[in-house]
DNA sequence: GTCTATACATAGATAGAC
DNA sequence: GTCTATCTATGTATAGAC
């Protein structure tokens, strides 16, 4: 699978999101007209993902945030209840993204190798989907308990395909912990680095395929 | 080389940065006594790179730092002139001590084979050595112009290295930018997610011959 | 060189007209 | 639902005593 059937068969766009934020955080949101809300929450994450990825979440003020969406302040604040929240809110949803299709793709094949290449992949067509969200929350989540658990979360399941094939007798015998480590590093520096490959004129789909072989001469016996 | 040699022919302490970094900026510090600057600012560095490793450098007010530092408002002001200098200055630092090094590793060895694992090391190493410089460094600098540049730099080096290697027949020939890249999102790893090999009790050393066999696994032929 | 007290700017947040 | 005007808190920075 390449990253034009990925994003065919996910078929979420950022609106959809939007939609989720909205239906996730009703209570707090003043505005009850749906399509209005979910209109303006994409704008200011759009705006917030811009403005912050240039100088940081903390140093962006809502008054460059109302510049930037077109919209007042008064108008913000009838869409989140606070900046703070609105960072809550952005990282709560960012989580989700990752969490929900990992547990789904890891469980979709049975023979380790395959398994690996799957999981590898998704994460990488993934990040590139939402690459604003991955990169938010890495960036602006700092020693919150949150990220330490969603490391946590993604390197197990990466850590315990390793063990399964260790026992099958596909993978090598080696540290599985740090190997996972070091994958999770390369799906990383995918979202992390997204300018280098510009640059680079690396696609997505060479860097998906570039890591896995990367991976595989190193576990495959 | 383990870490233990490595540090000890290195031989460079926090306090000697922060000697540097006195001599550097010893216009814009009015504080004249060099024992006094040099303690003084290496009580700063370290009050920053705790505050901001929990919250950003940019949430952090002067007041929080004068809390950390046990220093008065006033005092701080005496050693650099304002918040957004002393942004740049422990940037330029981070920088510096960043590429202080790898020149020298580079040109050490005529074998690339010899070379690559020089350099992966050197950089693991130093990264251990001045973790915090590396992780404030990445975090707090966004777009900027520096940063990226930084990031050429040092990927130029391991890619030569992998093109030299494959003309003299060691490593395979393939995409060498692209390899240059992944060595360098695992080196990074160790610096940015320094508490999660803590609690999976890795060292460094570990950790760098890990990383090498990673790396060798896949260039040699 | 270091402190306290204070000036000044900018931030987040709200009220109320439309 | 959206706007402008405004309140209040907090932040950076400085002045001047010690």
């Amino acid at each position: 699978m390449d990253y034009k059937e990925f994003k065919k068969l996910y078929a979420v766009s950022n609106q959809d999101i939007s939609r989720e934020v909205f239906h996730r955080n009703q209570d707090t949101i003043q505005i009850k007209k749906e399509k209005t809300a979910v209109n303006n929450l994409e704008k200011i994450f759009n705006a917030v993902f811009y403005i912050s990825s240039h100088k940081g979440f903390q140093s962006m003020s809502m008054r460059d945030l109302s510049k930037k969406t077109g919209m007042s302040l008064g108008s913000l604040y009838a869409c989140f209840p606070g900046k703070k929240v609105l960072l809550d809110i952005i990282q709560t949803q960012g989580w989700s993204i990752v969490k929900k299709d990992l547990v789904q793709v890891a469980g979709a094949h049975e023979n380790p190798h395959k398994k690996l290449r799957a999981v590898i992949k998704a994460h990488v067509f993934l990040s590139e989907l939402f690459g604003q969200w991955f990169y938010f929350t890495f960036m602006e989540a700092r020693n919150i308990k949150a990220v330490k658990s969603m490391e946590e979360y993604t390197q197990k399941i990466l850590t315990d395909i390793l063990i399964q094939g260790e026992k099958q007798g596909v993978f090598k015998s080696m540290d599985n912990a740090l190997t996972a480590s070091m994958i999770k590093a390369m799906q990383q520096e995918w979202y992390l680095k997204r300018w280098k490959y510009k640059n680079l004129k690396i696609s997505v789909d060479q860097y998906a395929d570039h890591l896995i072989n990367f991976v595989e001469s190193f576990c495959l016996i």
